[in-house]
DNA sequence: TTTTGTGTAAACTTAATGTTATCATGGAAA
DNA sequence: TTTCCATGATAACATTAAGTTTACACAAAA
């Protein structure tokens, strides 16, 4: 699951809790900017056209609500994902966070932890393909239950050899270039050896028992039945 | 996936950069350019229309951003792709690089595997024409799955032999000259005997089963039904 | 702490693919 | 018709990529 190249904007007036918030969700793997207040926060908005926008509901400026309303109007920010952190007794704002179109709200204090874990939560939500039950024949891969079932029958796979198929099986046919598993599944900047990719299909091919994952000579691996 | 014919400008004002980078990059079949400062990077850019320019962000005369900025500023400029090369911490200008219009950033120290695998990370998420299924009749050449099919039969070809027909299909009824044929498929630094096309030919007529391939003596090769 | 599972590397084997050498063939020019 | 030459055919050979196995490092679980 890469979170690498999702862009996060966090707007809020508090130097610390940027600084916390940042440093935790860049530790998960996503790009992090910051924005001190309203205003800068729809600038840099703008510039960045980032995945999620995390708004404090009180800045100066312009309140955490009113950049959203603003955003939400113009196209470029329809599908941009928008999470606002409250104070926990102010319910008006909460409601009005939601009617200006949040996907989610935080009540402060923040936990990290809970933060960084309503932020994935909300990607695997709305990335399309993530999540998804593949089905291919009678084999079937839940990313959820982190599981592969042929013909009604479980099996384990380790979180790469896991990665790796579901890869593989999210366009059935398509072929993959090892350069391409290679920054998918391990990332860009993981050099990782040659012959890593080939031991992972092994393991794969021999736990599926099933013979799905066809070598594309000095091109790739495919996924077919 | 040919890299042929792809020119890469890269300017840095380090030549031991330079070099490495250059040797990598020619390795996977690119023509590429250097550049010592800004100045003579947009000089070298305008004489030679690259298709991706790679630029250190601390350069003298020039920084990487200026450069950046002043040729996305023209025309011409406009589709070129552009990276940047960045100290790892020097989170600024990265965010100056994405507002100024590149395309991607690496931070230094580069590790030339990385490099290479995004510059044809970029390139593939660019070229339209890749991927493009040809269909001739009742042939169809499907470079993504990387398989031909003759009226629904699914034929299996061998990387250089499906390389050739995708080439020669691309135009049908083109003739593609050897010479051609050999800079397109293999490249024009490899040498290679006078026979290996006819070799190739040979087995891709075999494996189709069908008569597309048609020879013009003493000129070359050319697809049609 | 020990155990177990996972991911990566290294060394080696196997198989697929690509290339060349050689000779055959068949058509065009002389 | 004969000669010449480009290409076809085939098998041997070379090269390269992928498969396999083992070992080891590391982290999580017991």
């Amino acid at each position: 699951m890469e979170t690498k190249g999702k862009r996060i904007l966090i707007a809020d007036d508090e130097p610390d809790i940027l600084e916390i918030v940042s440093y935790n969700l860049g530790k998960e793997g996503y790009e992090v900017y910051t924005a001190k207040d309203g205003n800068e926060a729809i600038e840099r908005a703008k510039q960045l056209n980032p995945d999620l926008i995390i708004l404090d509901v009180m800045m100066p400026k312009k309140t955490g609500v009113e950049v959203c309303s603003i955003l939400r109007s113009q196209a470029l920010f329809q599908e941009t994902l928008i999470i606002f952190l409250t104070a926990l007794s102010d319910e008006a704002s909460h409601i009005k966070g939601l009617e200006t179109g949040a996907d989610d709200y935080v009540s402060k204090p923040i936990s990290p932890k809970v933060l960084v874990s309503r932020v994935n939560a909300l990607f695997r939500r709305v990335n399309k393909d993530d999540g998804k039950t593949l089905k291919i024949g009678n084999i079937s891969i839940d990313p959820v239950k982190f599981m592969v079932e042929i013909e009604g029958k479980e099996i384990i796979l380790a979180k790469k050899e896991f990665e790796l198929l579901y890869l593989l099986a999210s366009k059935p046919g398509r072929v993959f270039l090892r350069n391409e598993i290679l920054s998918q599944v391990w990332g860009m900047d993981v050099i990782v050896g040659d012959r890593t990719i080939d031991v992972h299909i092994r393991k794969i091919r021999q736990k599926l028992g099933v013979d799905c994952i066809t070598t594309v000579k000095g091109v790739g691996y495919k996924f077919e039945i």
